[in-house]
DNA sequence: CGAGACTTTGATCCACGTCAAAAGGCGTGG
DNA sequence: CCACGCCTTTTGACGTGGATCAAAGTCTCG
């Protein structure tokens, strides 16, 4: 039950108490990767599916000229690359941002999990969310300004960092540079630093030593229009960020 | 053969003659519904998968100022929905941006089709390809000025169109407002058009009466970035946009 | 205690937005 | 076949959010 993937899991639907067991096994044996390592580079290809268990890891995309573009966080219980073995080769990178905790899962465990219908559901669902979120950061970059664009990344983050319980109220540890959020946001990181002055100013966020503190959740989600819908979490239970959106 | 979905899978890889007739069997009846109307609203859901045979449609969001965001363009042999059911509730809407031909799929036909290995891993190629495509938008949107952006935006239109025979030489239909690809690209309506007389004073398009002309594709991709590795085309048969890509 | 990595600040610039109006298409009905 | 109206494209003037550049603070950690 302390295992932050059924952890997850959990959240789309009950899974059976062999279904969990099975998910135990898969978690080890772990490494651990120092911050700013590569996991998996651009044209590469692989045979393993790897899976985060301790630290905050970034999908990215680099252009000829230097720029970068993260597409996605990985936290605790998301999977770096769940199904890509069906493709040649990946079409982007993944590294580390804080030192992580990883295991590499041989393909064949994976597929001999899919065998079962509640397992295969809940990896569906994973990819599911992780495509609703990929269109959620177009809207969020395409449309918003600056603040509460930074600002929906954070309630996004409240949001799923609750479901593996790592935020502590309203509040978690963002081990991100200034820099590292601009190439997130699409913004410059002087920029970032401005955007993140104001949102302190209005009284919305503390952030100190790479920690988090949502002063007033209700007006950030407000502020940003957050909607946490795209990340289909169970709906019987519904949770903080769906209840605040009208 | 002159199907226009299996046209596409076997961009992928090649179907046995029966996967091929099976996928010949289900793209009928057909259905034709006019330009601008929503197949799907965001927080519906459906049992039945939505296939597009002709026209453009797009995925968008909303925000609740009225700005809209296109997250995807469906062309024919693109599937709206493949795996949606899954989820309870779809967190985008799908509209139509030209008069289009739709087929309506039941679900039931779909979990059919994938007992076929073949066919299962062609709709899991299409379902990676299309999270790949939203990272490169992501990256295009996040990362580009707005003159390369657009351009990026129509060397991966000639790709994909030609991947279902519907570009000739390097022009084709492109029945866009400027408004839409504004809202595709997050730029305003005006400066698309700016943009746009910039790159036909560049000798690298033509368009006019909703038809685009590439004139010099090599420099288009060039000035654009372009590397269409992310639509994961056969590695066998390399594509004219990736032997451009150094 | 010093070095390198982050954050913060200030000054200046420019890509793109907004507003508003003109000019072209294009379908409809007379 | 023309004229009207509507939608789309184009143009111009002007405003602004955010970029860039550069330097000064501040942390953190060896």
């Amino acid at each position: 039950m302390d295992n932050v993937l059924t952890r997850k899991l959990e959240k789309f639907a009950p899974l059976s108490a062999e279904d969990r067991s099975l998910l135990d096994d898969i978690i080890r044996p772990t490494r651990t990767v120092p911050a700013d390592t590569d996991l998996i580079r651009e044209g590469q290809s692989s045979n393993e599916v790897r899976l985060i268990l301790k630290g905050f890891a970034c999908r990215y995309k680099m252009l000829p000229n230097g720029r970068r573009q993260i597409v996605a966080y990985l936290i605790p219980g998301d999977f770096c690359d769940l199904n890509a073995f069906i493709l040649e080769a990946f079409d982007h990178s993944i590294g580390t941002l804080s030192e992580c905790t990883v295991v590499d899962i041989p393909r064949q465990r994976i597929m001999e999990l899919t065998d079962r219908p509640g397992i295969a559901r809940a990896f569906w669902w994973v990819t599911l969310v992780d495509e609703g979120t990929l269109r959620e950061w177009l809207l969020n970059i395409g449309q918003r300004g600056a603040a509460p664009r930074v600002a929906h990344l954070f309630c996004e983050l409240l949001v799923r960092l609750r479901i593996v319980d790592l935020a502590h109220e309203d509040s978690y540890e963002l081990p991100l540079t200034q820099a590292e959020i601009a190439d997130t946001m699409g913004i410059s990181p002087v920029h970032v630093n401005r955007v993140m002055q104001t949102l302190r100013e209005m009284d919305l966020i503390e952030y100190r030593r790479k920690s988090l503190v949502i002063k007033d959740l209700d007006r950030l989600i407000a502020f940003s229009d957050f909607n946490g819908a795209y990340l289909h979490l169970q709906s019987g239970k519904p949770e903080r960020q769906s209840i605040k959106t009208p």
